[in-house]
DNA sequence: ACCCAGGCCATCT
DNA sequence: AGATGGCCTGGG
């Protein structure tokens, strides 16, 4: 089916370290594996073609890409004077902020600590790899040996990802849907392997609680560097977590053309 | 060779 | 409370 959507960009979602399983298919279309199904999804300016039904589009693909979020007007509420992050948003206006399951993105970002993308990518690939392509449950995940994980090249991340296999049962999950903001990033710190950054990546990416606002070296960085006296995060209590997207992609870009 | 990559934990003061 | 070192591994 098609359908017009703005501001969103395949390429730059893909590109923004939210999301690590897609298949990049060349001429902007994706494989995209979420919740047990399967898309393809090509772009031509903001004419969209997914390779499912109706249905299928309305009961899972909507609310993935977030499309009953106007973006437009997030974009609208960031500090007109404020010229570093009027760049960032010019530079990524097609991200959109997922959501992804949940479990899946605990997984995923505990991988992530102390790594990069591409190795992101790889250790997901490898780790589906062992169950069909199709990404682990709990139960699953729980039934690997460390020592098979690390063949994998998590390197010390194997531990934590037994654990999370232990604490986030798909009960653990379900309240965690629930939860506020709050309540979710203390439930995720219980675990062990996941800190204050990894859990506010899987309060944005998969809670969709836009507030959080996850600090990485990059954020860091970007913060010492265009705002010394703090990111006014009072002003933007509900959205700080998808302009950090915007100031994280336009730094990755400079960095890894 | 060396350092760093979307950190976290344990172990100190 | 805050600071520091260690940790797996791959790439520049």
């Amino acid at each position: 089916m098609q359908i017009t959507i703005r501001d969103c960009d395949l390429d730059q979602i893909y590109a923004s370290g939210q999301c690590f399983r897609w298949q990049p298919m060349g001429g902007g279309c994706y494989g995209i594996p979420a919740f047990g199904r399967y898309v393809t999804v090509s772009q031509n300016g903001d004419r969209f073609e997914f390779s499912c039904s109706e249905d299928e589009f309305h009961d899972v693909w909507y609310k993935y890409f977030d499309l009953g979020t106007d973006y437009g007007k997030i974009k609208a509420r960031a500090a007109k004077r404020d010229k570093y992050l009027q760049a960032a948003i010019a530079h990524g206006s097609g991200l959109r902020i997922l959501r992804q399951d949940v479990w899946e993105t605990i997984v995923t970002f505990i991988l992530s600590q102390n790594s990069n993308i591409p190795r992101i990518r790889k250790n997901i690939a490898d780790l589906c790899a062992l169950f069909d392509g199709a990404f682990p449950t709990q139960e699953q995940l729980k039934t690997l040996d460390e020592s098979v994980l690390r063949r994998l090249g998590v390197g010390y991340r194997a531990p934590y990802l037994t654990a999370a296999a232990e604490y986030f049962t798909t009960e653990t999950c379900s309240s965690l849907e629930k939860a506020s903001y709050a309540r979710a990033h203390s439930i995720l710190c219980g675990c062990k392997g996941v800190g204050v950054k990894v859990a506010d990546c899987v309060c944005l990416f998969a809670l969709h609680h836009t507030g959080a606002f996850p600090i990485d070296t990059h954020v860091k960085s970007i913060l010492e560097k265009h705002y010394p006296d703090g990111f006014p995060l009072y002003k933007y209590r509900t959205c700080a977590g998808i302009l950090q997207q915007y100031m994280f992609f336009y730094d990755i870009m400079k960095t890894t053309p």
